[in-house]
RNA sequence: GUGCGUUUAGCUCAGCUGGAUAGAGCGUUUGGCUACGGACCAAAAGGUCGGGGGUUCGAAUCCUCUAACGCACGCCA
């Protein structure tokens, strides 16, 4: 169905015609004056200076063509030009009645249905993940939903760093601690075991003890150099360890990723394209693309449009090994072939601007990519602490993201235990649940590019613009839903009626935004759009709600009407949630 | 130095791509439970939209200058 601005702008247009204008100045918006009228059209002040005539003077006119609209109640024109309007309530529920009748609540597929793969950049192996990974994983995984929603075919790849130094410092530290293992026997050429020879708390000791002491100590260092040297090129006992470290920490990754309801098409990594460098390479030095450049292999990258410096893009580092470029630029390459994607995105934190527009810049120049391949790179801001610095635990340290969901279902459990009587069992499923939302609104619903200040008191609260409010209102409309089926009522078959007051009327205006919502959302790829329409939606539902009384109604078809919307908002609102990765219980 | 980003109420953030009196939440003050969940709802106070200049009938929004803060600028990722 066509979105409720068009179909008003339609009508508008008309009314302009009719009065002798262009029809295009019948642009109609949401009302920024609610008090005044719920939706304007700005029209006769755009067109004043094209008829030589005072703003009021169409605004009249057009008005006047309006007098017997079926669509708008109410046109009214005020100075100096505003074209005032009031929706009629019965335009309005047959908009409504097509909304819940159609598929997706009327939202238009896309004109063109688009493959999409969605770069959430590189979780590193043996690497725990951090509070500071949240983002790509929760907006990402937003975004992904979101797409698919509207339409489009999206896969996701996690991408994991599993190919570089940080693998031959975990080997080295490895071998610092067994130094007998069979691993690391070169001339052994039997089976290797099957079972890891450390646990994932293990490998999460070793690296970053193995880091810290390649930094001092050069000559450690140069082994963990040749340690990676040789598991790149293939040295057996290196390649089985390299699998075990993969394994255990996958595992682990599935394990935080899952628990924020993060899941990944693709468990890609660096590693995957390794032996697609060489071709790469040869590629673009074949072509003269690539040239050395103060001993490095690079490819210049410089516009006549720009204004900034901007350096060339480097394939190879001047001792001849690859880097996060390197891997990069393979990667599109090998996408391209496996997958033929119309549209990348990638999500990183945005102090990558200038490296991204690099990549992009080469892969265009180099045609790893079509010249209609979209390459989108979502950079994200820091998570800061209330100090409005970067996060840190109380003693400074970086936190682990396991134990922030911790402490946040922690929190939500003692609330829920204060507030309502519940089973402990069942407190901490529907505590973890809850938590889930808070975490994924109180990032969701800031802008993606802007760095957002993590307050635990606030997000997990049950009041304001949070997650918990929003599953709260959902908890409700189900608790009355159920209790109209336990009396006897059926959700099908109902039908809608006309709003009879203010508040049943701005619920309705509210649910028929969806489609625009949505699309805009998936178009500027702005989870934080849906956010803020749900909880506008739930404030209408709630006010609404405090002055209507529902159950008690006695006429039948004016409850069943009231049902019907009550079911309609219940699903806008949970189809919403989803897109943005969480779900409500039946009671909190 | 060059480039990018940010700057809106005490705090945390919106602002539908140029419209009327700039909006929410938290906090503060004050009201409202004999209806379906009061973990709610309603109301009040609180702003020279960092500053100057410009474009326009009309600017938080576009242009320009400027300040503060943050970030990035070839062998890290």
């Amino acid at each position: 169905m066509k979105k409720i601005l068009e179909l008003l702008s339609e009508e508008m247009g008309k009314a302009f015609e009719a009065a002798g204008y262009d029809s295009a100045l019948g642009k109609v918006s949401l009302s920024n004056r609610p008090d005044l009228c719920e939706y304007q059209c700005n029209g006769a002040m755009a067109g004043a200076k094209q008829y030589h005539k005072a703003p009021i003077m169409i605004a009249n006119d057009v008005a006047e063509k309006l007098a017997d609209s079926k669509v708008f109640k109410e046109a009214a024109a005020v100075a100096p030009g505003f074209l005032n309007l009031k929706l009629s309530e019965e335009f309005l529920l047959e908009v409504v009645e097509t909304m819940a009748a159609e598929p997706k609540f009327g939202l238009e597929a896309p004109e063109k249905i688009k493959k999409i793969i969605i770069d959430y950049g590189g979780a590193n192996v043996a690497k725990p993940l951090h509070v500071g990974h949240i983002r790509s994983a929760v907006i990402g995984e937003s975004i992904k939903r979101i797409c698919r929603y509207v339409g489009h075919e999206v896969i996701g790849d996690v991408h994991l760093g599993d190919w570089g130094l940080q693998m031959g410092l975990v080997i080295m530290g490895l071998k610092e601690r067994q130094p007998d293992l069979i691993y690391f026997d070169e001339s052994y050429e039997g089976e290797y075991p099957t079972e890891a020879p450390f646990t994932i708390s293990e490998l999460e000791e070793i690296y970053p003890a193995s880091s810290a002491k390649s930094k001092e100590d050069p000559d450690y260092k140069a082994k963990a150099m040749e340690a990676t040297f040789k598991l790149q090129n293939g040295v057996r006992g290196y390649r089985a360890l390299w699998k075990h470290i993969l394994n255990v920490s996958v595992a682990d990754l599935k394990k935080n990723y899952s628990s924020l309801n993060v899941e990944f098409d693709l468990w890609k990594g660096e590693s995957d394209v390794h032996d697609l460098i060489p071709e790469m390479v040869a590629y673009m030095k074949d072509n003269g693309y690539a040239y050395i450049s103060e001993g490095a292999l690079v490819v210049d990258v410089k516009e006549e449009s720009d204004t900034k410096e901007v350096p060339p893009c480097m394939i190879l580092k001047s001792d001849g090994a690859s880097l996060y470029n390197t891997t990069d630029l393979a990667t599109i390459m090998e996408r391209m072939r496996l997958y033929h994607p119309d549209e990348l995105i990638y999500l990183t934190d945005k102090r990558q601007d200038l490296y991204f527009d690099q990549v992009f810049r080469c892969a265009r120049k180099t045609k790893l990519v079509e010249p209609e391949t979209e390459l989108k790179w979502i950079g994200f801001g820091t998570m800061n602490g209330k100090d409005g610095k970067p996060f840190k635990t109380r003693d400074g340290g970086v936190m682990r993201l396991e134990t922030l969901i911790r402490e946040t279902k922690d929190e939500m459990y003692r609330k829920i235990r204060e507030g309502r009587e519940m089973s402990e069992e069942e407190a901490r499923k529907v505590a973890d649940q809850v938590a889930v939302s808070a975490l994924l609104y109180g990032d969701l619903s800031n802008q993606a590019s802007k760095d957002y200040v993590f307050d635990i008191d606030r997000f997990t609260s049950f009041e304001g613009d949070t997650g918990p409010y929003i599953l709260y209102t959902i908890v409700r409309i189900k608790s009355i839903l159920t209790k109209y089926r336990e009396q006897g009522g059926s959700l099908e078959g109902l039908n809608f009626r006309k709003a009879e007051n203010e508040s049943e009327k701005a619920l309705m205006m509210e649910l028929v935004q969806f489609n625009t919502m949505m699309q805009n959302a998936a178009e500027e790829t702005a989870p934080h759009k849906v956010c803020a329409y749900i909880y506008d939606l739930a404030n209408a539902f709630n006010h609404f709600y405090h002055e209507t009384k529902i159950l008690g109604e006695e006429n039948e078809d004016r409850k069943q009407g009231l049902i019907a919307l009550l079911v309609l908002t219940r699903n806008v609102l949970e189809t919403c949630i989803d897109v943005l990765g969480f779900s409500a219980p039946e009671k909190m």
